[in-house]
RNA sequence: UCCUCAGUAGCUCAGUGGUAGAGCGGUCGACUGUUAAUCGAUUGGUCGUAGGUUCGAAUCCUACCUGGGGAGCCA
């Protein structure tokens, strides 16, 4: 493997006479009649390298005849000043090598601006195009910054499982992992599937949460996070939710409510200034041609701290509002109703104009594993709310009373056998902890201003939809 | 799953009862240190599918399919 030279670097740091050799695909291609310009993309970069191939280089005529946007080429030759408008420098070619043509005819990627709905349809070119090469580079410094931030704080990465057999955690419906043959499902004398008969000897099903894994491995090692792929089998048709997205949760020991809203914090800020200073290009494509608010959205999370508000005064506040007349909402609302999207979206970016995170839910609305506060009404909750994303993190203070947990699953009517082992925990050397989720894909849609969350996933797994 | 809007050329769309159009793309040619190049010519369609109304349907009606937006559920 020779060593080659990213075009994003040349962009930014190549000399003039410097001799190299790239390779990617033509993004576009202006002929003359004794030269022509070629635009050459290797995805490092959002811009490609302009290169210049005379008529003197070997096999001239046949080598431009060939090449056609898309077409994959390795050229090599001299770097040099550009005296043309748009590039510091340019590649002036000594010599061509086509690898793959590209048919003009039938390939679809034009030079032009193609829909988002298009571009799904051919997820397996997208990516060569400008916004989604662009959402996959901010992808990637995304997951890297929350690596960075976590290993910098001395959180350790866990990796909890896919395949799951609790099928109780309450967070959603869940996809069934089997090895029967759906046509002749082996039954018991009931009726119903024989699971004991199946590979894990009892249903199986996708995870649709690390979390209580993640608690287990906190109450050894203090900190953990998870990063992976989680599963929803929710019939879910929105611009926010994949059946198949991946989730970042944090677990902390010794760890109260307010600790879990800083870290959250903290968290943002990082990853959107990481995301700021390794991906400006990018950012600043955002924000001329998805949406113009991308990069002020940045600086607000980076530089303001995020409001802060329990639910009881979400809820008097939103009373109020309603009072006023200043704004009317389409659901009402009274203590102890769940917070609709309207009234997420209020918070969030008519009234703080920033993130929200609103707190101390009612008992009725969260799960049964937060933490009861003193009042016995509601729980140490968190979500951050964030201005046209909505909720982007959900979080809580655990309940760490053993009595009090208990107490708790049997109220959400669920197996108290099911939870031994989750219980263990406060058996043996509990602890105060807490921790949240994130939903990795709505946090590349915050930053990048994306509206819909199939773009920023490079194949999205959605009902009725698993191509490529 | 519900509400709503939309399916016309490879792409983006106009056409709202009377002979299917434009721009872009592709192809050919010209021209030019060009850069979403420019100019000229040219190519291109079972108007989502199936029924129905009508002398006549891309256009009106019904059902279905697909997609967008919103809601619910949630991350």
């Amino acid at each position: 493997m020779p060593a080659l030279e990213r075009i994003k670097h040349i962009l930014t740091a190549g000399m003039p006479g410097e001799t190299l050799t790239i390779q990617g695909w033509v993004r576009t291609k202006r002929s003359a009649k004794k030269f022509t310009f070629i635009e050459v993309n290797d995805g490092s970069a959002m811009g490609g390298l302009q290169v210049i191939a005379s008529e003197a280089i070997p096999d001239y005529a046949a080598s431009m005849e060939r090449i056609s946007t898309g077409a994959a080429v390795k050229i090599s030759g001299t770097l040099a000043e550009s005296p043309g408008k748009g590039q510091r420098v340019e590649l002036q070619a000594s010599e061509i090598e086509v690898f793959g043509e590209c048919d003009g005819e039938t390939y679809p990627l034009q030079k032009k601006r193609h829909s988002f709905e298009f571009l799904r349809s051919i997820g397996h070119l997208r990516s060569r195009t400008n916004t989604l090469g662009a959402v996959f580079r901010v992808r990637n410094a995304c997951a890297t910054a929350i690596h960075e931030f976590f290993q910098s704080q001395g959180f350790l990465w866990m990796h909890t499982p896919i395949l799951t057999a609790s099928d109780c955690e309450g967070a959603g419906e869940m996809f069934t992992v089997t090895r029967f043959n759906l046509d002749s499902i082996p039954q018991g004398k009931d009726g119903k599937a024989d699971y004991s008969q199946d590979f894990f000897g009892k249903p199986a099903y996708l995870t649709v949460s690390g979390q209580l894994e993640a608690e287990c491995m906190a109450m050894a090692f203090s900190n953990v996070y998870t990063f992976g792929p989680t599963f929803r089998a929710e019939n879910s048709n929105t611009s926010r939710h994949l059946a198949e997205f991946w989730m970042v949760e944090p677990e902390m020991a010794f760890c109260d409510l307010g600790g879990n809203m800083d870290l959250a914090e903290a968290f943002l800020k990082h990853v959107f200034s990481y995301v700021m200073e390794h991906c400006a290009e990018d950012m600043e494509f955002f924000n001329q041609r998805i949406d113009d608010s991308v990069l002020k959205t940045a600086e607000n999370i980076i530089h303001s701290e995020f409001a802060r508000i329990t639910y009881s005064e979400a809820i008097a506040l939103l009373e109020k509002t309603i009072e006023t007349g200043s704004k009317t909402f389409e659901y009402p609302v009274s203590w102890g109703i769940d917070l609709q999207s309207e009234h997420e979206r209020y918070l969030a970016e008519e009234h703080f104009k920033k993130p929200v995170i609103v707190t101390d839910y009612p008992t009725g609305i969260k799960a049964f594993y937060m933490r009861l506060n003193d009042d016995d009404k509601t729980v140490a909750a968190m979500d951050v709310l964030a201005p046209g994303i909505g909720e982007i993190i959900g979080g809580a203070q655990r309940e760490e009373r053993l009595d009090i947990l208990e107490r708790r699953i049997i109220e959400a009517g669920l197996p108290l056998e099911d939870y031994w082992w989750y219980l263990d925990l406060r058996r043996y050397g509990t602890v105060p902890h807490a921790g949240f989720g994130l939903g990795f894909e709505r946090l590349v849609q915050f930053i990048t201003g994306m509206t819909n969350i199939r773009d920023v996933i490079p194949f999205p797994r959605t009902p009725d939809n698993l191509d490529f």
